[in-house]
DNA sequence: ATTATAATACCGACTGTTCGGTATGTTTTT
DNA sequence: AAAAACATACCGAACAGTCGGTATTATAAT
């Protein structure tokens, strides 16, 4: 592929991206993108073969950087209790990084309720999460820090606090300050997992 | 409105209500609903003016439904932090009483992102709620039964527990036993917000 | 170095269909 | 009869995707 023919494909993902957070998948026609993209609609077709061919790429792009974001938050995490915390910390970066993609959050939920691939595309990294949040929190109660609940459970519950803030994020950004929501519920999740000094 | 009128208009909400949750609202449509529901369409735009209102009559049901089911929870709790545990004890019963609706909530969230009348309806309710789990949490602190956080903080991380758990509930319904995820998780976020007795 | 050849990248008018909504007419109820 | 409830045929806009063709660039031959 030639220097023009990917920059031509970024132009139109950058601007797939930008118009599948404001207007919605659905309401986004391949020829907006294109207008928008300075690019023709014959040019589109030939980088990509549909338009939920886009939508697809756009979901394994955001994936993948999430999943970097997340390895190397864990890979440097200390204590058991404390390395949640600290990722609840970083959440602030996440938040901040991620704000003009959140709005795709909701359009990838949307899509994987109907389309089996972007379900399998969404739900199986999510499902991994959990299984290494339950594999650190496992982790925490052997090293006495956590008391002895179930670790899938817990992880599950993590995910779902995780999940409902960046929903609560999207949804309504002025609402508060989610990244400060995010530290404090994460603080109240692990005072609750902890085990007692008594 | 006569009988058979109402019984009209009802087919139409039920039909509609099945379709949006299947396919979606934008991939319903109005003949699809018609069809289904055993209707002319001349019928359906006798009742409703457009496809949203009929969007809109179902978004007010649920919200009435599950404001009534929310009001009656709270005035029956007893002491706070046990009131809380109740409350998500019976997400056991509100995750049976809506699991057909669920994705419905997908369709709502979605749906909110790009018209601002629905976003009003779904974020309003919404905020209620928090500001309802802040009185509690705030009474709870009062009668020394919780510690002295910020109630309106403490009241978000719930509600996005809430969320985040009927989220998970409807991508991944056969993923875990949702309603005991909910029940765990509110303990562990009582425990780590109830006082500590050392 | 220049031309010929081939492959890739791109263009934009066009199509068949789908959809929300309307216009007009018919039946049922009061 | 009058009004409410329903039915059917239809409209215009918008849509994803197609297609025949044109630039542009890389490769090969002379």
């Amino acid at each position: 592929m030639q220097k023009r023919a990917i920059e031509t494909r970024e132009h139109i993902l950058q601007t797939a991206q930008l118009l599948f957070a404001s207007e919605g998948y659905d309401a986004t026609g391949v020829a907006e993108i294109c207008q928008q993209a300075g690019v023709s609609k014959g040019a589109f077709y030939h980088h990509f073969p549909t338009k939920q061919a886009v939508f697809m790429a756009l979901l394994n792009e955001w994936l993948a950087g999430l999943n970097a974001q997340m390895k190397t938050l864990l890979d440097q995490a200390g204590s058991i209790p404390q390395g949640l915390i600290d990722m609840a910390r970083v959440s602030h970066e996440v938040f901040r990084s991620a704000k003009g993609q959140l709005p795709m959050f909701l359009e990838f939920w949307h899509e994987s309720g109907h389309d089996p691939a972007v379900w399998k595309a969404t739900i199986e990294p999510y499902r991994h999460y959990t299984d290494l949040f339950a594999g650190v929190i496992r982790q925490g109660i052997e090293e006495g820090a956590l008391r002895a609940v179930d670790p899938q459970q817990a992880a599950r519950v993590v995910v779902a606090l995780a999940l409902g803030l960046v929903l609560q994020g999207v949804m309504d950004p002025e609402g508060a300050a989610w990244d400060e929501v995010a530290q404090q519920g994460m603080r109240f999740l692990i005072d609750g997992l902890a085990r007692r000094n008594e």
